[in-house]
DNA sequence: ACTGTACTACGAGGAATTTCGTACTACCAA
DNA sequence: TTGGTAGTACGAAATTCCTCGTAGTACAGT
């Protein structure tokens, strides 16, 4: 069974959490996370990337502790850590969700 | 008498706000203006970086529309566009100077 | 056992970021 | 006008980031 490194809530870095979210095409993962119910495999998020550099990213949103990886059989299911990122840092997620939602609407 | 270029609430981008946030030394800066009131001129600040590098990261929280600069004298009169960005990107600057706070405060 | 699927690890290239020193400009004050 | 102060512009070096292809691992299904 393998299984991948996370960081604590208390390990969280702010640094890494903003520059984690800063990325375009991960925090079009993130938001994707957010918005649908349920776990994700890396596969089905149709990124505008080569696999390798979607890994990199992935793996980029786990180490910083914006997602979590699960294997599940072949795949990794992904999540997102919202219930950790809103205690280390409330309000966080939220605000950038919605910056997200209106910059993708208006100007 | 000198001007500086600022870009206006609508373009501003979150991918660079984001950014620009990220960086260690240029959130000391957002924070500090946050914190105090009025102008501060950019020798004020006390960074752990040279004065060019200092003006770098000036130069990239203004034209990501974080700050504004104004010349006043031989001086630079920093402030935070905390209103723009609150009508812009609303609660993204106050969950992150929230989350400065609890980083710094804790573990 | 074989094939396919999902993803990783590694190495490498190119781009962007951060850093600095030096030289410079603009302004104020004496 | 001479000097000091505040900050910039430029070029260069070091580092980090993003990207990819290739090769490989782990698991599921037949």
């Amino acid at each position: 069974m393998r299984t991948l490194e996370h960081p604590s809530r208390g390990e969280m870095r702010l640094d890494t959490v903003l520059a984690a979210l800063a990325d375009p095409v991960r925090r079009t993962v993130a938001c994707k996370l957010n918005d649908a119910f349920g776990d994700h495999a890396c596969a089905t998020f149709e990124l505008p990337v080569s696999k390798s550099t979607a890994t990199y990213h992935f793996r980029t949103l786990r180490e910083a502790g914006v997602i979590r990886q699960e294997y599940e059989g072949t795949k990794i299911m992904n999540t997102l850590r919202k219930d950790d990122l809103d205690a280390r840092f409330p309000g966080l997620l939220d605000a950038v969700f919605a910056a997200q939602k209106i910059e993708g609407a208006g100007a």
